[in-house]
RNA sequence: CGAGAGGUACCGAAGUGGUCAUAACGGGGCGGUCUUGAAAACCGUUAGGGUGCAAGCCCACGUGGGUUCGAAUCCCACCCUCUCGGCCA
């Protein structure tokens, strides 16, 4: 949520910044804001006189003074602060929800740009392997070797799901497994196992609702969401708190599956595992201090990298530019992995700065060594993507007798295996 | 899911229709006095939101409504915690 002091102080360069991602206006927020202002002024004069005479009242009562004709003009009074009180909590309600739908504001140092086509690669790593024999994609791989079922995964559930067995579950656990000893044994990471179905603030906290309600899995009976990534329950851990100075940052990293109904993207990535209405995933998630949140973001971003650099599958980092921008990010990098049966890059992993577009959202506060209440600023990315990785890792791994080699960090989780045939 | 009890500041806890939420009382934290140092005692402090240049004003007793001139207090709905029972991995 943008800052509505900041859009009616500054309103031209907050336009200006949000209009690089896309065509949004305030026009009608500001607008909104200056008509609660002035009925908000009206009201709480007509409140103050209310709460002095209701004083006077039981003073004058124990005079015993005649108090009738004062209580029939405070009868009215009170009616009409109750008429003020209802048109100010309609307009706060709708300024509210516009608020909510607005995106965050790139940073000023991002690049402008229209959509993917003006992202700008950083750096590729790890050599592209040449293969001198037909490949295969990762979901006739993992067919033919029996470690991937699609058939019956959509029988039992639908379209877009789809299910490990044998070798193949046990690589999916191990990937699962190397990548939070990774981030809790070398990247000082607290590993936290949350809710996988969330409440609707928290689905608003950070910034899933209320404008992408179609994109999310809703339990309608009680009005819970399926997760569609760790960063919804993690980012809220500490909503409506004040965390002290002193213990910022804050760094958890998750494994969860994720629920996307995937809306809107009928006909893309039908087959494997790239594209599924489930897939698990180990997030990371830092809360910063506001002047520590770039650091942070290059630290979040290594160590997302950490993971393929330790499987060696080539990967390479994009910045996005302000029109490929998520709706809650001021900054992000995507890692993308090399997928040979797309020959190009997938990605694999998103590492964003939120700034405290959430921590707004979310009520995510810290206290300043001077006193004063901050918001405080909050990161996620994926690290990884499990399903993915698994996809790129039997892709690349691949041997001409459609055997998988495991890489040599994860054999420890899979009895020393080294192939998969 | 059913029955009961409860949700007030950093914690415990009073307040059950007004003029002590400027939140009693107890404890904790921080700062100070005293002390060789510490303890004890005493003194001070413990800073949520909105609006306004400011003084100030408004809001905040789990959340949202309602009754009333006036609600922490009465009524309704919901959320959460505890106890007992039911069901169950």
């Amino acid at each position: 949520m943008l800052d509505i002091k900041k859009i009616r102080q500054d309103f031209d360069s907050v336009e200006s910044l949000l209009k690089r991602k896309g065509d949004y206006s305030l026009k009608s927020v500001i607008k909104l804001d200056e008509e609660r202002r002035k009925l908000l002024k009206e009201a709480e004069d007509k409140k103050a006189k209310q709460n002095k005479t209701s004083k006077q009242i039981p003073v004058l009562k124990k005079n015993g003074e005649d108090v009738s004709s004062l209580l029939s003009k405070m009868k009215d009074l009170s009616n009409e602060i109750k008429e003020y009180d209802a048109k100010i909590s309609k307009i706060e309600e709708n300024l509210k929800n516009e608020l909510l739908s607005i995106p965050n504001t790139p940073n000023e140092n991002v690049t402008v740009g229209k959509d993917e086509n003006d992202n700008k690669e950083l750096i590729k790593v790890g050599k592209v392997r040449d293969f001198n024999f037909e490949i295969k994609p990762h979901w006739d791989l993992g067919v033919d070797l029996g470690i991937l079922d699609f058939e019956r995964a959509v029988k039992i559930a639908g379209a877009r799901f789809s299910m490990f067995k044998g070798m193949g579950s046990r690589l999916e656990r191990a990937l699962i497994s190397f990548m939070l000893d990774i981030h809790t044994k070398e990247n000082d990471y607290t590993e936290v196992s949350p809710p996988f179905m969330v409440n609707r603030n928290t689905m608003i906290g950070t910034g899933q609702l209320p404008k992408f309600e179609e994109d999310a899995f809703n339990i309608k009976n009680n009005d819970y969401f399926m997760i569609p990534t760790a960063e919804v329950p993690v980012t809220n851990m500490f909503r409506d708190e004040i965390l002290s100075e002193d213990d910022l940052p804050k760094h958890f990293t998750a494994y969860t599956p994720c629920f996307r109904a995937e809306a809107g993207s009928a006909g893309r990535d039908t087959r494997g595992l790239i594209r599924n209405h489930q897939f698990d995933k180990v997030e990371l998630v830092h809360f910063s201090h506001p002047e520590k949140s770039y650091e942070e973001l290059e630290k979040l971003t290594l160590e997302a990298r950490k993971v393929l650099d330790l499987l060696e599958i080539p990967y390479r980092v994009i910045e996005l530019c302000t029109g490929d921008l998520g709706f809650s990010a001021a900054k992000t990098y995507d890692i993308e992995v090399w997928m040979p049966s797309y020959n190009r890059y997938v990605e694999i992993s998103s590492c964003s700065n939120m700034e405290d577009y959430q921590a707004r959202r979310a009520n995510l506060r810290y206290r300043d060594k001077d006193g004063s209440v901050k918001f405080l600023h909050t990161l996620n990315g994926s690290a990884l993507a499990v399903g993915r990785t698994f996809a790129a890792l039997t892709e690349n791994y691949q041997n001409e007798d459609g055997s998988i080699t495991i890489p040599k960090i994860l054999r420890k989780y899979l009895d020393d295996m080294e192939v998969i045939k």
